[in-house]
DNA sequence: AATGAATGAGAGTTCATTCAT
DNA sequence: CATGAATGAACTCTCATTCAT
């Protein structure tokens, strides 16, 4: 699939995230992309060969930047507990942040869309937090348990928490970051 | 005279789970209802008038069993930490045994399928839980933040612990709800 | 067709003209007519084969009582415009009377449900009438024009004045038919 | 750029017809509509939102441009019964000319398609005859009876004449239209 | 004989994809 | 290249008819 036109790809992607986020993955439909981002679907159909094409070309492009966000402005240099401030601070935020993002690739893990790529970049994602956890474990400061444990547990609970800050319109505060960081580094110190 | 058969709403039931489990609920039809529950696609529109109202009917019975379940066993007169601990054994155990119903829980609360009752069901589902974690806070166990905190970290964690064991095919082992547990309890303990 | 109970026959046969009265030929179904009748569809289907024959067995039934009323009261002694008059009493009186049974007729006489039988019927129910303006026309009384164009003008007139009575909830008065008489007799007077 | 065509919504209404005509109203479907038509189903779609929109619309369509018809050729300036004759000619010629879409007009008119706004349409095509009966009671020449009961006598045998015409396959002749009209005449004449 | 639950063909409608313009 | 009208398979739902009870 040649690009002819880099913009008009982000065109359709804007205006499938938003779709996504006012009505539901369920309720996206080709004829409404198109006009949300319009342009025809000829067009549309000119850059990605099929609906599941495009919804997994986004999944992923999204994916990669989450994950480049999440670890943005962590160090080897800096201490174990600093870098963990910072991924879930980075974390949460960046959820709330971009809500319409990982909203759509919330719905998109549920639904028959994803192809074997995207599965498998949607499990991988946990590599750099697993790498991290090891540093944790060799400076006796995280808890002896399988990382996949640990990582689910602390992915989990950031998720859910943003869930709630999201659905009560509930301000992202300092002091939310700070006890959502007391919860999950409670959790996991040894 | 034969009366409407109230076993043929179980069948359809159990057919819409093994369905969507099988398939996803994004791939749910009348039509493969009725062949998988071997009743005529009309016969299923004599128990529920809509395709909505079936999946609206089999969450709300879902939702219900489910909180039944993970209360099942607690007791005011335990110590709270053991109550903790059950309520998390509980609530592990039955989202890997009753998989297919979480799935199916999960799906219909991404889509666009649910009326109202059922999303105020969905939301309304935590009562329980923040008034152990009032008794938990009374007794000085507890650290004192935002019951919605505590609970997400809590539910999020847990169900994020359930999809990698579910993923991984990996048993639910003692040691497995132990570590959990631990998590779980350090998180939220003062 | 063995009829058990005659008294069934009616049952349907009534249950049928308030459904099509209350809704319509169109919207009339089998399950509803055995709600109404009180009786279960198998017990229906004892009495009719289908759905068309319970149709065309009305239709034929109510055009047979309703020609017998219309010409109820005629006499060959009687001068032929008291005839007449007598006539376009009885069919308005009639059709306001009978408004359901004249309902069904012209729905079923727009459809696809009569048989031939039915169509033949619905045909020769002008014999009589064209008997009388013959008479008429030996004495001088009617127009020489074919009796069919003598009968539809009537016939049609008459129709559509009920209609306008029905929907305008006009009661039917003595000037009402005098007028309608006064209207059809002069048009057919010689 | 592909515009929309008119040309197709004509190709659709002429296939409705046809189909009436042929078959009834009642038997009409959407698949037989796109095949006589020549147009896939869901392009019938692109023009009407649904079966029910569609049969709306035509029956507007016809009721107007019926009206335009029978009131052709009529002038303030005739004689009163100069312009009745060009009405009741301009009538009945009408009905037998374009049978299809009368036959079309009629089959709705008794089923559960129309809207209220077809509904009021067929109720208010009156008005005119009952400005042209006030202008003939003016002159003296129509008999002091209510406009209703005028029209309903004129239209309804007019239009009983029109359907023993087609019945019979009797061609539509001067002498015909003579009789019918002196029918007509003599009936609502001072 | 009477019942009404069960059936499935067929109706209306949607939507991913194609293709003439 | 871009367009959006056209397509028809697939979906939800209805209803005449059957048949186990």
């Amino acid at each position: 699939m040649k690009l002819k036109d880099p913009e008009k790809v982000e065109l359709i992607f804007a205006a499938t995230l938003r779709l996504v986020r006012d009505n539901n993955l369920t309720a996206l439909n080709m004829a409404a992309i198109g006009k949300e981002a319009k342009l025809g679907m000829g067009t549309i159909y000119g850059y990605f060969k099929s609906k599941d094409e495009l919804i997994n070309s986004l999944f992923k492009k999204l994916k990669g930047k989450n994950l480049d966000r999440i670890y943005a402005g962590l160090s080897p240099d800096a201490p174990f507990k600093v870098n963990m401030k910072k991924l879930v601070d980075n974390y949460i935020d960046n959820r709330v942040r971009y809500f319409s993002e990982h909203y759509f690739v919330e719905q998109c893990a549920n639904s028959h869309f994803l192809d074997e790529e995207a599965r498998a970049i949607n499990q991988n994602s946990y590599t750099r937090l697993f790498e991290l956890l090891n540093r944790g474990k060799n400076e006796l400061l995280v808890k002896d348990i399988d990382n996949a444990l640990l990582a689910a547990h602390m992915v989990g609970s950031a998720n859910e928490l943003v869930n709630i800050c999201i659905a009560a319109h509930r301000p992202l505060t300092r002091d939310f970051l700070d006890q959502a960081f007391l919860l999950c580094w409670d959790a996991i110190k040894r």
